[in-house]
RNA sequence: GGGCGGUUAGCUCAGUUGGUUAGAGCGCCUGCCUUACAAGCAGGAGGCCACUGGUUCGAGUCCAGUACCGCCCACCA
């Protein structure tokens, strides 16, 4: 029964995060007797180590999907399971590669093999350090795999939009990752500013002995040139019109074109013109019908379009180029220039672009009714600044390439007929083509973008195209919690295919946090080797202080810093809930009374006190607060103010429930007194703090609850399911809270006279307390023993104000005299002086403020009655500490 | 180039709808091993709320401009 002095949650965390999902708290009833909450969970990324992000994004979504719970609703998480194509596919052909097995040499179906045999082993590595940071979810439920499920799901979208037309097959130039040796979409390509050069080459005018010059940052490309450009307005090059010019090394003829495409004030104004690896080229060779020359292979080296530099990669090739070029004296300049370079956002290579055939979704449609759900408010983007950055790239949006030259993930349900060139869509697997009849058909060899399977999530994990129970009760899902970097890759693609293919919106909510950053505001990054490992740091401290150091850092949508030091913090309020619950067990025991809790926790109230009609002061006070706080606690998680909810209830907690009602409570423990009206009513206290508490702290809540409640009948199996407190005004005690207030005051100033007087805390002094008014005299008498034990003061009360010069402090209420053992008048001097400053100030600033007709006139009257207030008791204090004052010289 | 955010105590950050002595954690100073907790207790110091103007009876809070920091998107031969 007893509890260790030091909290060491490693005891009991792994035990209640395994029983929680064993016993199923998190998984949705589905019968649909209560509201339904259902909430999207980012995959946690399998490829990568789980990080502080994973951690801050789970304590979130944990907090309300248990509060949510504790408030009777249906709750149901789609956690989501990660299955990144083009990582997955780089990480088992590098793990295949590290074995001396190259991946080609092995086709399709051995890759695929190896692949979930690591998926696998990985996955459930990570899947268990979820459940280690304090999800309370089953991730083992999982409602997606790649080849059952989720794959009819797939298919079943990709038919619809095909059939629709908003999915077509066409030749584009597209971003080419070398490494991954796959199309990549736009938003896959990351730029970064790189120091490179400008290259001025000289271009022959073909039947004179001039030359252009052109401007390039990437001369090896010039072997694809197909056309140089000058802008139809720029009169310097007229004399170019219908000319044509000699493409050096290779020979070709290049017209000339007139095109907007050359800027006059770039360079040199004219322009080469590279249509198959150029995307503004590409546009304008389609414009002027010009031929289309790829000169790089799949790995980005140069094929046999590349003549004499075939075979070379391309940054060998570029400077083979440039001294041949130089070799001839047709280079007339070179400049440092920087630019932009794309690279894979996995790999890092640098991006190509190049010509090839893919798939993609015509996406303005899908766009529309996206952008007008999120206008109309049908789907709520959490905070308000995120809505246009959605809308800006809405707006502006593109095609969407969703084929990938990859193995691991869906393949596209596209066939080809041999024999008549007819492409087949279908649902099932074709025997032959339905054209032709021919049975040559061969599937197409390409994958899926791995977010048009991942924007299928919200309805596809719910047994979509089927209409399901789960789909009818939990569709639209009420809540996505997710990080800023995912918006356009996976929200807006959800919302999209969402409206598109489920006929409603994938959400309602989305609320964005922001990120976790180190103590020095970076971003984390295992490359900056700034990551606070947040199992390692679970271990060290508990995961309830890593997830409330999480939670409490950081405002709505702003990022978290995050620091070991905040963690440690984190573990000294654990260690202060437990060392709290510690002493009541310990102090029940010495009572000799059992572990009790009320039949009814949330109908209690509490309990006349022993020989008295009314319970005592502190606990009236204490369910009056307890009663405010949860009102509070809920309207802050409701509006996903999680820092507030966990800031008020850390104070609450540590400065109301332990510095005072504990405190006050002492008073009462009697050895041998069994259980006294009294002893039950911190118990209900405790029990309903640790309810209050549970979102935020969900281990320690879990164990201290338990052992709490033992023994009570009918009480849920877990504190999680218990409920979570609501607030009911009725039960708010406002004499109790005021009477408090002033025992507070009281004992402060008390506490205060002493440190400044350098008085030892052992030495007992005697003191009258003069009230001006009867509530004072009423707290003095009666919570005497409380101001003795907690000031060491004999208190005593008298009414009216303190004859003159007797007083050594002067509050707003009431007057304090002590019996000091010394003369200690200077010390008191300076310490009424100090005291003086900032009241005359306040006087002096609210006369200001009632001396001006405006403000009499204007403001609403309850602020002038209130500053006329103020006023009067900051004159009143002055008085009387300018009187003490002077009897002190 | 377009857009968004930030600037409050030594550090990291809160501060709901404008209401008057601006808060917390950590750090710092003083005193305490007080029958839960030294991961603790009591007390204390420390702020022209970036700058300039405006709106208002009243501005950390609303508006405009300036400076610095950060992020996103787009483009650049």
């Amino acid at each position: 029964m007893a509890l260790e002095k030091v909290y060491e949650p490693q005891q009991f965390e792994p035990h209640w995060a395994k029983w929680w999902v064993e016993e199923g708290l998190f998984v949705a009833s589905t019968d649909g007797s209560k509201p339904p909450f259902s909430l999207v969970v980012p995959p946690p990324n399998v490829t990568g180590a789980l990080h502080m992000g994973h951690m801050y994004e789970i304590a979130q979504i944990d907090i309300t999907m248990r509060w949510r719970r504790m408030q009777g609703y249906n709750v149901l998480w789609l956690p989501g399971t990660d299955h990144a194509s083009i990582a997955t596919e780089m990480l088992v052909a590098r793990q295949l590669r590290d074995q001396g097995i190259e991946p080609r040499d092995i086709g399709r179906e051995k890759f695929l093999e190896h692949a979930w045999a690591w998926k696998e082993k990985y996955g459930g590595t990570i899947v268990n350090q979820f459940k280690r940071i304090g999800a309370s979810c089953d991730w083992t439920r999982e409602r997606f795999t790649m080849d059952a499920g989720l794959s009819r799901a797939v298919r079943e979208a990709f038919v619809r939009l095909y059939e629709k037309g908003l999915i077509y097959r066409g030749e584009y130039l597209i971003n080419w990752c070398p490494g991954c040796g796959t199309a990549v979409s736009d938003l896959e390509v990351v730029y970064s500013e790189q120091q490179g050069h400008l290259w001025h080459i000289r271009y022959p005018v073909t039947g004179s002995d001039e030359h252009v010059v052109v401007a390039t940052t990437r001369p090896e490309t010039m072997l694809g040139d197909t056309a140089i450009a000058v802008n139809p307005k720029d009169e310097r090059y007229r004399h170019l019109w219908n000319k044509t010019v000699t493409l050096p090394l290779v020979g070709r003829q290049l017209v000339v074109i007139r095109d907007e495409l050359a800027d006059p004030e770039f360079g040199t104004g004219v322009v080469k013109v590279t249509p198959a690896h150029d995307p503004n080229d590409f546009e304008a060779g389609k414009r002027h019908d010009l031929e289309f020359i790829t000169v790089m292979d799949e790995q980005a080296r140069m094929n046999e379009k590349a003549g004499e530099f075939a075979g070379l990669d391309r940054f060998e090739a570029r400077k083979q180029i440039v001294k041949r070029l130089n070799d001839q004296g047709l280079i007339e300049k070179i400049e440092d220039y920087t630019n932009n370079i794309g690279s894979c956002q996995r790999c890092k290579s640098i991006v190509e672009p190049r010509v090839s055939t893919q798939w993609f979704i015509r996406t303005k449609p899908l766009a529309e009714p996206s952008i007008k759900a999120v206008e109309t408010g049908e789907i709520e983007i959490i905070p308000d600044q995120r809505r246009r950055n959605y809308f800006e790239w809405m707006r502006n949006i593109r095609d969407w390439c969703i084929s990938r030259q990859l193995w691991w993930g869906h393949r596209i349900p596209a066939w080809y007929c041999a024999d008549c060139g007819e492409v087949i869509v279908t649902r099932e697997d074709p025997a032959s083509c339905g054209k032709c009849g021919g049975e040559k058909i061969e599937q197409d060899q390409d994958v899926l973008d791995t977010w048009f399977s991942s924007g299928l999530w919200p309805f596809s994990t719910m047994g979509w195209p089927d209409e399901t129970e789960d789909l009818k009760l939990f569709y639209p899902t009420s809540l996505l919690n997710t990080g800023f970097d995912i918006l356009f890759f996976w929200v807006a693609r959800m919302i999209m295919l969402g409206i598109e293919m489920a006929g409603d919106v994938p959400f309602r909510q989305v609320y964005i946090h922001g990120l976790v950053r180190d103590a020095d505001k970076q971003k984390m990054s295992k490359t900056k080797g700034n990551v606070i490992d947040p199992i390692e740091m679970t271990d060290k401290y508990g995961t309830d202080a890593v997830r409330f150091a999480l939670v409490v850092a950081a405002g709505q949508g702003s990022d978290v810093v995050l620091s070991e030091e905040r963690i440690a913090g984190g573990r000294t309020f654990a260690n202060k809930i437990w060392n709290a619950a510690r002493f009541i067990f310990l102090s029940l025991e010495k009572s000799g009374a059992d572990p009790w809790s009320p039949e009814d926790p949330d109908g209690f109230v509490p309990e006349a006190a022993t020989g008295n009609g009314r319970p005592s002061l502190e606990d009236r006070w204490m369910f009056s607060r307890l009663n405010e706080v949860a009102g509070l606690v809920n309207s802050h998680i409701e509006k996903y103010r999680y820092h507030e909810a966990a800031n008020l209830l850390y104070h609450f907690f540590w400065h109301e429930f332990c510095d005072w009602y504990v405190e006050l409570k002492k008073l009462s423990f009697r050895e041998d007194s069994g259980l006294t009206p009294e002893w039950k009513n911190m118990l209900a206290a405790m029990e309903r703090a640790l309810r209050l508490l549970h979102p935020v702290m969900p281990f320690i809540t879990e164990e201290l609850w338990q052992r709490l409640t033992t023994g009570a009948t009918g009480r849920p199996r877990s504190i999680a399911l218990s409920t979570y407190p609501s607030e009911d005004p009725t039960l708010t005690d406002k004499e109790a809270e005021r009477q408090v207030e002033l025992l507070r005051e009281i004992i402060a100033a008390l506490r205060n006279l002493r440190a400044e007087m350098g008085i030892p805390p052992k030495t007992q002094l005697e003191g009258i307390c003069y009230g001006h008014r009867a509530e004072v005299a009423e707290v003095v008498t009666e919570q005497a023993a409380a101001v003795s034990r907690l000031a060491n003061v004999k208190l005593t009360a008298q009414s009216g104000a303190a004859p003159q010069g007797k007083a050594m402090h002067h509050g707003k209420d009431f007057d304090l005299q002590l019996e000091l053992p010394a003369e200690e008048t200077k010390t008191l001097r300076e310490r009424l002086a100090k005291q003086l400053k900032p009241l005359e100030k306040a006087r002096d600033s609210s006369q200001r403020q009632l001396g001006n007709e405006q403000f009499l006139s204007k403001a609403p009257p309850h602020v002038v009655a209130s500053i006329r207030k103020k006023l009067a008791d900051y004159e009143s204090q002055i008085k009387r500490i300018r009187e003490t004052l002077s009897s002190l010289q």
